[in-house]
DNA sequence: GCCAACGTTGGC
DNA sequence: GCCAACGTTGGC
């Protein structure tokens, strides 16, 4: 069964339409254990929340696993690791942050609960409701 | 630009 | 192994 995640990114770094056009990316520069073993639990197919952090401050799309946790080739040192991620499709309405906030399912969420975390699981309840926002 | 939260580092 | 200092992230 497919798993749910939601990863973090700052648009003025790697904006999800760059990674429209780039058509996939690997997900590397990860440096926090947690993260880490997060990115590492991802399977081929899961699906991913791609969210905009301190410009825009929503989730803007859906992207799924195309490849399983392999090497960071960014990490100069330490057992560090990255996936490649596909773009799925655009979120029609964006979900911003405050909408999470004041919404009963998504105000639990890590991304809420830990702001500093860039890589994050979300339940089936949580992203179905992403989707139904977001439609 | 500020500040809170939190992870990491280093001295003891 | 504890804890203070420091750096980074991200919301406001």
């Amino acid at each position: 069964m497919a798993n749910y995640w939601l990863v973090k990114q700052e648009p003025t770094a790697y904006a999800w339409e760059e990674f429209l056009r780039d058509k996939k990316t690997d997900w590397t520069g990860v440096r926090n254990f947690q993260a880490r073993n997060n990115l590492r639990a991802m399977k081929k197919g899961d699906q991913v929340l791609y969210y905009h952090s301190n410009v825009g401050k929503e989730i803007v799309g859906i992207a799924t696993v195309s490849k399983e946790s392999f090497p960071d080739p960014t990490a100069t040192e330490g057992d560090w690791i990255c996936v490649e991620l596909k773009p799925l499709t655009a979120l029609k309405n964006p979900v911003c942050l405050e909408t999470m906030k004041s919404d009963k399912i998504l105000k639990d969420t890590s991304l809420i609960k830990q702001s500093r975390l860039s890589v994050m699981p979300f339940t089936k309840e949580q992203f179905a409701r992403v989707l139904e926002l977001g439609k």
